[in-house]
DNA sequence: CACGGAAGTCATCGGGCGTAGAATTCATCA
DNA sequence: TGATGAATTCTACGCCCGATGACTTCCGTG
């Protein structure tokens, strides 16, 4: 109370720490690189937006990178997301598997770290390079191996590929009708795509399209 | 003669111009943008690959926005393309779609554009429009519209939606074994899911991969 | 109560950017 | 030949960026 009025020229020092300037600056960070991505993100627009003196952030994080990599950290349980996608009729999996994808984007705190790595990833090598190691190494491959079929690593990158062809549609560049379509819908549209890429037969060109015509026709899965 | 030895302390004004400088400048502004983006690359740097001072790029084009537009400008005929992607069987559709996008990626004159516009879109506007629109009123919009089926242009965004995810994956941030696939396993293992997208029938979600399976509810929605 | 370290601010450095304007040289044509 | 306009360069302004280092204030511990 009486501090207020001192004769201090200046308000400088330690601020009567409210304790979670730390998450604050990381959630103004998230926000900032899911807008404008690694490049057009600043560390004194993150700064400003969590209320804080630029120095603050390099203090907490050291440079604009590590910055980057706190801020990006993937709260998500994968390893045990793959069982989960596993338990269950096979035949639904791409169903499943578009379905939690939606979810994740859908989700508010999700988001922005999605929109984060896909906006810096065609720019930024480090962002790129987690892109890469998500769609090559991450869930999509350890849910292609578990199928017992080959090619597994090329399935895992083509259903990757789909999936971040919407998410590059629908939440970053907002193609419309795309971008507000119902996910039920996009789940009905999307399922037998990855499904395919997941246990279907990769080398047959002009099937799995047409209802009535040849049947069914693809392999037997084991 | 006499003229070469001058006191004259700068090698300043015109120089005896080879005369395709302008367009040395767009190849220059293409492979750069191709490479970094529009945030990421400078006038400096085209002007130096150019050979050139950078003002000069200004004196051409005006901005740096009026230069990506010069040289992002497509050099292909679009609109003779659909019709050429209609003339045969209509369930190879999907087939011809896909090779005819690989093809264009593949040609080294056509990379560095495609390269530039998705690299920029992420977090350009002016691109992001411009992705929005080849997507979105394009020619994919064109060729849903040639085929008597609903929701033509869910359709042509769906698959856009493969197709640049596609192009990311493979050609931005390079992740394999999908980015050393040969041409021709991608059509393959693409075409299905572009003719699906294209003519068949959005509303189940079950089939298409699954040999047996069980009834599929499609049902209604609201 | 002393004190060391953490939290926080300030001022600034060095650099790169887009852009602007003036100056200079060349080519062309009356 | 003389002039006019286009092609090209130089210089520089103003801005914003990431990073650094010194400094001040607060808090926990002995």
């Amino acid at each position: 109370m009486s501090g207020a009025a001192r004769t201090s020229p200046r308000r400088t020092g330690r601020r009567p720490g409210s304790g979670d300037t730390r998450s604050r600056v990381l959630q103004a960070a998230r926000t900032s690189f899911g807008d404008r991505g690694f490049d057009g993100a600043t560390i004194r627009d993150v700064a400003a937006q969590a209320g804080v003196d630029p120095a603050l952030v390099h203090h907490y994080f050291g440079s604009k990178q590590q910055l980057f990599l706190a801020a990006m950290e993937f709260p998500l349980d994968l390893p045990t997301m793959v069982p989960r996608l596993l338990d269950g009729p096979r035949d639904e999996l791409g169903e499943r598997f578009v379905r939690l994808v939606l979810e994740l984007w859908e989700t508010p705190a999700v988001r922005p770290l999605l929109l984060g790595v896909v906006r810096s990833a065609t720019t930024d090598p480090v962002a790129a390079a987690m892109l890469r190691q998500l769609l090559a190494e991450g869930p999509f491959l350890a849910l292609a191996r578990a199928i017992d079929q080959p090619d597994a690593a090329l399935r895992a990158t083509l259903a990757g590929s789909q999936l971040i062809g919407l998410a590059l549609a629908r939440y970053v560049v907002a193609v419309e009708p795309l971008a507000s379509a119902p996910p039920e819908v996009l789940v009905r549209a999307l399922a037998p795509t990855l499904q395919r890429y997941f246990t279907g037969d990769l080398a047959d060109a002009a099937r799995a399209a047409g209802p009535a015509g040849a049947g069914g026709a693809d392999g037997a899965p084991t």
